[in-house]
DNA sequence: TATTAGCACTCCCTCTTAATGAGTGCTAAC
DNA sequence: GTTAGCACTCATTAAGAGGGAGTGCTAATA
């Protein structure tokens, strides 16, 4: 257990690198006023501290940086809460007052707010479709052979795709499948759709329409949809901004990291809900070493959710982006859940 | 006027500091098996070279590179067109022959190969939607107040936006505005659409339809398109790779370039059709300066256009580029177009 | 007259060395 | 338990030396 003597001075080593970047000597601790012992006590905490494993040493006789042990430990118990500048509230209600009337517009703003604020990287994952309802089928052909489907779902959302038809097909076959589509699978989610389509869907098709099975296949392919919401970054060059980042391969390996949807999806995995933080290593994944994660998820209407992220170096201002973080979510799920209500 | 000799040393000092980001000195030069003469009078040459404007030196005694005025001369008299490998054509025929369903995937594979084959960025421009046809329009309402309305294109391009419905508005209201929509508008073209829309269709609603001006405003909303086709990159991390961009702040500088969507755009704009060859500040681009980018344009069809750069160092490989680029133009503007012809 | 060998000279790059300074750990005194 | 004092470590910077690649000029050569 520590002593509230290593408290107060992991605490200030944690805040001090923040802000400098430079590791924190004795001298420097002795300075702030509400440390009364000399530098010499303070070298003897720092040396138990650092065998505690929660600071470290860059070379012999330099200062002390946080470990990732050390972060973990600021980030679950020396964190507190910080009030918002009046010009930080005043930004986020532009976005959120302002009647935007894409939802989309609303989160692109939301990622460029909040990387100018923290001056890292935003990633916001936007609602996953799969909990959409479909709302309406609509087949419109374009030639003798090709249409597209298009499918609404209820919260105003449109997947198309373009389809081949089958030899033969004529308008009013047109016209019985897409009544055939609407009275069996409105109301049912995107992620149901392809099996109510196989399952019963398909056969009906079979009795009344002139159909084939390339057909189907093209069905098929209309319900099958990307498992997750759309990306949307914010400041991805802000990284560039950041001391530890002055090295060329480590940006190149995060700028190729984020290009890979996957991998930046994999950013987001969290067992529940809730903001997590996620220092250095903890991120499983090489490029990640020395950054660290900030995740929040925020809602839209009863059952949907997206999600937020903000990358940054692990040296990260962590107080103040959980703070903002939390006000874009509750910021973000209220401006969207009303649009939900709206029947947006 | 320049002299045989002359011509020959500028394209060894072109190619091989193309292939080797060093200066070239004469020693060098002069061990080429088609240069017969001596280092020493290949300094007089370089020295001549020099005093025109073609090549310079790094300092006093290093060997000579290209000036800008050196690779345009080159670019306009040197380059010869050479033939590709198995391999790259193989590649190319991959996407193009592979039977793929969507037109966004042909164009967004093409930017990857493209970046792949050459190592340098890739963009390309999608055709822009302004010159597609109503093929339909469709209203969907998604609650009392509000309805997704939607623009089938003749293509299978599907434009949609949420619109606010007018107080009392009921499903008959819609079903006519619909039909007077889909009576008067199918054929035009997404550029023509706002004005027709305000010369006569606006009124005809008024006349037959329970409406409000806010309603014909959400539908002025709708009627409003991006200028220009969606943008896809290939390889933005590939200019990494480039010994010239080992300064983070040109890889920076450009990577905030790529971020801002009317930059680049910019980087598109030419007079004519054709392949363009862009050298440095002929970019008009502080960012740009030490880049190169060729450009050319594919066409969909008879009327539509998209197009191709490719963004490499000053000291590009223009020959290989300029033949790739011009089999990938053939290659896009052939397959979208069989595409197109299917009425897809 | 055009070409070339020879040579002094320039400038970059790398390696070494020395000086500086911030910070530590330890010891002994308070 | 705390602190002053001091020897020690290591990063960083500046200055200097040596080597190498390449040039420009001059004088000899074909």
């Amino acid at each position: 257990m520590l002593t509230n003597r290593q408290l107060q001075i992991l605490q200030v080593i944690v805040d001090d690198f923040v802000t400098s970047a430079q590791p924190v000597g004795s001298r420097q601790i002795s300075k702030k006023e509400w440390i009364t012992t000399s530098p010499a006590t303070i070298r003897n905490e720092m040396a138990d501290l650092e065998e505690l494993g929660f600071i470290e040493k860059t070379h012999t006789s330099s200062g002390r940086v946080p470990s990732e042990k050390g972060y973990r430990f600021y980030v679950d118990h020396l964190l507190q809460p910080i009030s918002m500048s009046a010009r930080e509230i005043g930004l986020f209600q532009s976005v959120f007052k302002n009647q935007i009337v894409e939802m989309e517009q609303v989160i692109r703003e939301s990622a460029n707010i909040l990387s100018d604020l923290t001056s890292y990287t935003t990633i916001l994952l936007g609602p996953n479709v799969s909990k959409h309802r479909v709302k309406r089928f609509q087949i419109v052909p374009l030639s003798e052979q090709t249409a597209v489907a298009i499918i609404v779902t209820d919260n105003g959302h449109v997947e198309n795709r373009t389809i081949t038809l089958p030899q033969g097909f004529v308008p009013s076959d047109i016209e019985k499948t897409i009544n055939i589509l609407n009275e069996r699978l409105v109301g049912v989610s995107l992620l149901e759709l392809q099996s109510r389509l196989e399952l019963e869907t398909f056969n009906v098709l079979r009795q009344h329409v002139n159909t084939a099975d390339s057909f189907i296949q093209s069905l098929r392919n209309v319900a099958t949809f990307q498992n997750e919401g759309k990306i949307y970054f914010g400041g991805k060059t802000n990284m560039f901004n950041q001391p530890e980042f002055h090295d060329l391969n480590k940006v190149r390996a995060l700028m190729e990291m984020m290009e890979k949807e996957s991998q930046v999806i994999s950013l987001f995995q969290h067992e529940d809900a809730g903001i997590h933080i996620r220092i250095g290593s903890e991120n499983n994944h090489l490029v990640m070493d020395d950054l660290s994660v900030i995740t929040a998820s925020y809602s839209i209407g009863n059952d949907q959710e997206g999600s937020i992220a903000i990358i940054g170096p692990k040296r990260m201002d962590y107080q103040r982006v959980v703070s903002l973080i939390d006000v874009m979510r509750s910021g973000l799920s209220g401006a969207l859940s009303n649009k939900v209500n709206d029947g947006l």
